[in-house]
DNA sequence: TATTGTTATACTCTATAACTATA
DNA sequence: TATAGTTATAGAGTATAACAATA
């Protein structure tokens, strides 16, 4: 049982968005379970149906984890048959990671049970301020990062 | 090596939350080195500041952490000479945990190191926009419980 | 009988090192 | 020599179960 959020804490950023983190995760896994799919192997699904096919290791990127965690995840997806393993023409040591339309359409319900999901996380938000938060939350990890060239901090 | 937020995950919010809460902790830690405590050692000393001595097993449900796990964090802070362990009076089963002088001069150097990471964490957003996104995350965190609003539980 | 703090244990998650097959 | 995928292993981090002292 956990207690409200500690005045000394309220402020606190580690503490905020653990908390809110590890309930979206929770919320998330949670409502997946009825597709069979984690919730990682979920964000695998849809970032192939948004990029194509992509190697592990290319795809470990993508998702900030090691290429020795991919292993495990894309293994699930593939015994689901939501996911194949095709050798790469280009590079025989590599697999091009490919949806299979089991896994098209898995990726799309599980975009919609997602959204359900942050929807239950942000309760206590109407729309225009879950639009914000997002974009805020987006902004910070962007943030000083690598890629198109904002302006650098002042 | 992590490259920038896919398109298909930029809307995510535990893919962003996710990012965003280890790069806070990462940050978060380091600074705090050099104090020589941990992300978790400072809660608790920001907490003991601001509310008094308590029990481990009240300061686990404060900080949602398990009272087994409380045991090594309180350790650490007992060897450090920053937090005492004192019996309580009313009942000799549990201690009465309090924070030194040592400790509440820790605590309290302890909140600027944070301030800073939590500046550079937020690096891309303005003054105006992280007030903004800090009082999302804590009206969303405290969230749908129009419940227990009231004393915390004994 | 229930609860506080504690220990031992197990479980989850993830990364490092080493191997293979290619390049 | 370097890289993609794999395996075995180790390290955090945290929770569950059981125990002593106390309520």
């Amino acid at each position: 049982m956990t207690s409200e959020v500690p005045q000394a804490l309220s402020g606190r950023l580690s503490f905020l968005l653990g908390r809110l983190y590890m309930r979206a995760l929770d919320l998330e896994a949670r409502r997946l379970e009825a597709l069979g799919v984690t919730v990682k192997q979920q964000a695998v699904l849809a970032l192939l149906a948004d990029e194509g096919p992509m190697t592990q290791q290319h795809l470990g990127q993508r998702l900030g984890i090691d290429r020795t965690t991919v292993v495990a995840v894309v293994d699930g997806l593939e015994q689901a048959r939501l996911v194949e393993r095709r050798r790469s023409p280009a590079d025989r040591r590599a697999y091009l990671l490919t949806l299979t339309p089991d896994g098209v359409r898995a990726g799309e319900q599980g975009r919609g049970l997602v959204s359900g999901a942050e929807g239950e996380l942000l309760g206590a938000l109407d729309e225009d301020e879950r639009r914000t938060l997002t974009e805020l939350l987006g902004r910070a990890v962007r943030g000083q990062g690598p890629g198109d060239a904002g302006a650098p901090p002042r």
